[in-house]
Formats: structure tokens, C-alpha cells, sequence
DNA sequence: CAAACGAATGTATTCGAATGCACGATACCG
DNA sequence: CGGTATCGTGCATTCGAATACATTCGTTTG
């Protein structure tokens, strides 16, 4: 039957080029991979297995391809969350990157949850993916390690906390920053009574950030009041419930520094819900600098991280160990916060 | 302790499984694949073989099945832009319905650039996903045709727009909801003199609202002013510059409609450093209902698409003719709108 | 009691591209 | 003019898992 074709038309494979092309499908592939190293080929050939490629509309077989060559120029990045701007910048740096090596970025949220990391790192294993960038929070040093040594493949993470021999880190150093603008907020500002809205322990920004504000306030001769110092979760809405809290309890200080934007905007619109003037009753200080920073009113003052900055570490790092497997350690890398002043203090 | 383990060491194979366990390699297979309507194991091989899986930690090679079973189980994914509340919300949609069938998601930004979004059909392509799910807007009819006949997988979108005789459409009737919103302002709000802050003719959403705001306007007696009538790009930016150009004139309409969110930000922003008050002076109301929406004082009226249900809608289509590849022709589903009032009008 | 069946497993092949090796042809050298 | 690099190409094999087909039993049935 004529048709025998035509009913299910498949994809074209090197073979079908080969047969056009009259050459073999080795052949084939040694041309459209041409490299300087690798085998020379006629220039005539070349012209007409180009010539067939064209005519034929192939296109290689990515999988067939990573089967054999055990690589499938994909990374696995997991972050918390995509929507939040930072992490969202920070991916995108990542996939400029990635681009230029001809890598793809296979993205997932853990949404700040344990199982949806572990199951991030089940996936990415099973996928084959090259290699792992992450924003581990809840990863354990034993989980990183299990997956680490089961993978055989980089891992490159945000956050300072991360202490494995050989993954290599991108950090802000953010208790020096939180050090420095509670200074700031106090000496330059004159703010007297300064609260600290954080998250829990557990999560590792909590502690690094809450270091930082209570060492300023020691060395200015200031004590860190409990009643001032608070959890939330990151969310603008528990930004809004700590708000609530504090005023249940009766008094609130002159300034707030909290530990990311999201639940600094959440307080600032809470104080304003609740007959507060920002920055003249509470100033607040937020932590990251995402774009809804400028949209409230007042604008957000701020610590900034340079998300662009942190993706390029942590993807040139990650290149780094992809082309040259003989790397070892734990390698750190710094990148810059910077105060950004606006009128909620 | 972290396990320091031999670099070189292999992932293990089903053959080693196979060598462990005292069984044949496809034995190896069956007892992992077990379907009902597959071939029986005994009890016995079928706990032999796990127990070797357990202590080999095997994984299953995805690219090798995928090769052989020439399915990838993952779908790609091309969005305007991720940080995007709305298309963010969505394509987190997409992702829920696509765990519960086993399938991952590749996505990619098109950055509204016609650039990206062929890349994104090259890569796609090239990769080998089982289905594609877009919102294409500047690809034309052609492109899609093209790239949908190469890779005989189907294809989704979102947008009324795309006519294609084989790939099904989700859609928003936001012609008859700017219709609807507008005739509001009019009848209900009591403004007179309304204005259109739209998109280039040739972004899909553009003619469609102002269609629908212009039958309102006709219906309710008044005409289309084309000095109130002006295009930004989307950006918050650009929503900026759109009242610049509206004051440079010398007057402005008591309120305005702008096509989206961000650009309706971008509005109120600068209407108010401009010392105008929103609403008395100029009301303005947005499209899409981003979480910025309720951050912007005052917050902003807007029309609300629902992009979880639209993110379902587009995956469900999908998996469907995943699973029942019979599936012929172009069907459409619609998705629903609501008015949010809110401050801004 | 032999033929037939079916459950359980093994054997051989397949997916598409990359690559080590071998072979033929041409060119160069003594 | 024979020997040997060198170049271009083909052949055979490989990656790991899925699957069509073959085989081996034990069991059932006419």
C-alpha cells in the first residue's frame, strides 16, 4: 500500500537522512556534530546530508542522544517559591545562563515544604538531569548528602547554612546587612524602640537576620525587647497578623525590622488599616527588595540582594563543575546587599 | 558524616537488579511495571526483585524509557511571563493536574518576544515532550502549523485568537467582560468621559477589550474619544507613561480602562505623583486581578480572570488527548470573569 | 494418556544517536 | 613502484529499558 507512510508519519531519523543523503547515518551524525577535535568530513558530503537534513525537516532525538552520551543538558534548579520576585529574578538569571551553554532549566516550587523538596530531589534523580541548583530550607545535612551521593552530579545551593564537603555555596552575607541597617535605623534614624519581625528558627534566615538586628542593638546600648520580637511565616498575610498581634498586646515600637518584603508589606498595610501613620507612628524596614517594594505606599525601604547576581553565581559555579568534574570542595561565593532608602522610614 | 563516595561509581541498571536478584533483566521490568493487564509474577521472584532493588537503590532510567516507550512524560509550557501573578497562578495549575498523571513540566518565558517564542517551539521540539500547552501571541497562524505538523503532539492554548483546525482553545470572553465593566462605570458609577489604555493592535487582547469597551460606550450614547484612547506594553512602566502623555494633553477623562493590571498600577502610580486622586479625579480599572492589585492604595477595581481554572482547563484538554490520542478537531472551552470592585473606581 | 493450555520466565530485538575500530582510497616518500 | 601516513567513511556496538516472541514447566481435559 502507498499509504503505508503516510498514515503515521514519524519524525524522521538519521537513518532516513543517511538513505536520502546516500551516506551513512554515522555519517550523518559525525556532520551535524562537527567539531574541531573529531573526524574530518568531505566538504560535498556535508552539502548533502545538510541538504537532506533540510529536506527532510529532521531534527535530532534528544533522548536517544542523552541515552548514549549520558548527558541531558537539563538542570534541576528548586526554589521556594517563583511567584516571590527574588527567586523569580534569580531563576531567570539562571536560564540566561543556561542558555548560553545550550542547558535547559527544569524548575520546581517546594512552596517551602519538606515534602515538596524531597520530592524535588526524587524527580530531578530520576530525571537525570546534569546537575542540582537549590534553595534548600527544610533539607536536612543527612537528606543532601543521600541524594547527593545517590545522584553522582553537582549540587550548587543558596544559603551559607548548607555545610556539605562538596556542594558549593552562594551566600548573602544578610547578618552583617542586618547588622548594619539596624545601625542605620538607630544612629542616623534615631529610632529608640525597634522590634524584629522573623520566622522561625528553623528556617534558616531566621536566626542569621535576628543575630544581626540584636548585635546592633547591643552595641548602641539598646536591649532586645521580646515583646518586639515576633514570627511570621513570609507570607504578606502574616505580615498582616503580626500587625494584629502586636497591637492586641498593647504597645508597638517606633520601628520594625522584618526579615523579607512580602511580610513587611503586609505590616506596613495592616498599621495603615489600623489608624497608623507609616513611617511617623512605625517605621519599617523590609529585607529583599522585590518589585511590589515600590508599588505600596510608602515605598519600601530596604535591604536588597542582587537576585541577578546570586542566579549568575550559582549557574557559572554550577558550569564550572559540569565542565571540569575534577573540582572538589565546598567552594563559597559572596554576593552584595545594598540599603535601598525609600519613605517607609 | 557525609558518605565519600567513588566518583566514577555507576547508577545501577536493571541488569545488575536483574544479576542481584537471580532473575532476567525484563523480569526486572514486569515485577517494576506491573499492570493489571500485563504478565503475572509469582510472589516470590516479585519479592526477590524488590528486595534488590532496596538494596542496590535502583532508580529506572527515565531517558532510556523514554526512548523505548517514546513517551517523556512531560509537557511543555511557554507563558509571557512568569512573574506574572496571573500566569504564574495558572501555570502552577498546570503543574497540579500534571503530578496527578505522573508528568512534568518544562517552562519558558516568551518575554511577549516573537524570538522566544519560536525558540521555544525549537526546543520543544527538540525535546521530545509528549504535549504543549501556550499562549502564543505573536506566532502566527503559520508558525503554529508548522511547528504543530513537525511534531505530532498535541497542542493547547490559551486564546480565542488561535483559529487552528486541530488545537483545542481555552478562552475568556473579555470582549463582552470589558463590555460589561465598562457599561458598570457608565450606568452605575456615573462616570462621562472614560478613556482606553490598550495594547499594539496586534497583541491578541488589544482589539478584543477595546471592541468591548467601545460597544459599551456606543450603547450607552457616548463615542470613543481617540484622545483618551492610548496603548502602553503591558509594563507597569508603561502604565506610567501612558499618564504622562494623557497630562502633556491637557486633560483627562474621569476614568480610565486599562487592559491589565500592572499597566492599571503603573496608572494610579503615576496619576498620584502627579497630584491627582484616584478615584475622584480619575478612577481606573484593571484586568486580571494580580496580588499587587490588593497592595496598591487605593486598591484596584479589576476584572478577574481565573487562572487556576484556566490552568485547568488548558491541562485537562491536554492530558485528554494524551490519553485518547482519537481526539480530532478544535474544541473550545470557556473560562469564566468576575468584577472585583474595589477603591479605584 | 496424550494433547492442549496457560502461567511464569527467559531470549532476542528495538528505540535513535554516538563512537571505537576497521577499511579503502588517495597522496606522499624514499 | 612499493610502503605508509592520512583522510573520509562505513560497520558494529553501545547506552538502559520495554516488549514481541519463544520456551519451560505444571496442570487440565477429552
Amino acid at each position: 500500500m502507498p499509504t503505508k507512510r503516510s498514515a503515521k508519519r514519524k519524525q524522521p531519523t538519521m537513518y532516513d537522512v543517511a538513505k536520502l543523503a546516500g551516506v551513512s547515518q554515522p555519517t550523518v551524525s559525525r556532520v551535524l556534530n562537527r567539531t574541531e577535535t573529531s573526524a574530518q568530513i568531505s566538504a560535498e558530503t556535508s552539502k548533502r546530508v545538510l541538504a537532506a537534513v533540510d529536506q527532510l525537516g529532521y531534527r535530532p532525538n534528544v533522548v536517544a542522544r542523552s541515552l548514549r552520551t549520558r548527558r541531558t543538558q537539563t538542570i534541576g534548579m528548586m526554589i521556594a517559591d517563583l511567584s516571590n520576585g527574588f527567586y523569580h529574578t534569580m531563576a531567570r538569571a539562571v536560564q540566561d545562563v543556561a542558555r548560553q551553554h545550550n542547558y535547559e532549566v527544569l524548575i520546581s516550587n517546594s512552596d517551602h515544604t519538606y515534602e515538596h523538596e524531597k520530592h524535588f530531589c526524587e524527580i530531578v534523580l530520576g530525571r537525570g538531569v546534569d546537575g542540582v541548583i537549590m534553595v534548600p530550607i527544610h533539607l536536612t545535612e543527612a537528606d543532601l548528602d543521600h541524594y547527593f551521593a545517590q545522584s553522582h552530579i553537582p549540587f550548587v545551593v543558596l544559603g551559607i547554612h548548607v555545610q556539605h564537603p562538596n556542594i558549593d555555596v552562594v551566600y548573602v552575607n544578610d547578618e552583617r546587612a542586618t547588622y548594619e541597617a539596624t545601625r542605620w535605623l538607630i544612629t542616623d534614624c534615631g529610632y529608640q524602640t525597634l522590634g524584629f519581625v522573623g520566622v522561625s528558627d528553623i528556617l534558616p534566615p531566621g536566626p542569621r537576620r535576628l543575630r544581626g538586628f540584636a548585635r546592633a542593638l547591643t552595641d548602641c546600648g539598646l536591649t532586645l525587647d521580646p515583646r518586639f520580637t515576633i514570627n511570621g511565616d513570609f507570607t504578606l498575610e502574616s505580615g498582616k497578623q503580626v500587625v494584629h498581634t502586636l497591637i492586641e498586646r498593647g504597645e508597638l515600637p517606633s520601628a520594625l525590622v522584618v526579615v523579607n518584603d512580602l511580610m513587611a508589606i503586609g505590616v506596613i498595610l495592616a498599621l495603615q488599616e489600623a489608624g497608623y501613620n507609616v513611617p511617623d507612628d512605625v517605621a519599617v524596614l523590609g529585607f529583599d527588595d522585590i518589585p511590589e517594594a515600590t508599588i505600596v505606599r510608602p515605598a519600601l525601604t530596604t535591604i536588597a540582594q542582587d537576585p541577578r547576581d546570586i542566579g549568575q553565581k550559582l549557574a557559572r559555579a554550577l558550569f564550572e563543575r559540569l565542565e571540569n568534574p575534577s573540582i572538589e570542595g565546598r567552594r563559597l561565593f559572596e554576593s552584595s546587599y545594598k540599603l535601598i532608602m525609600r519613605q517607609s522610614t
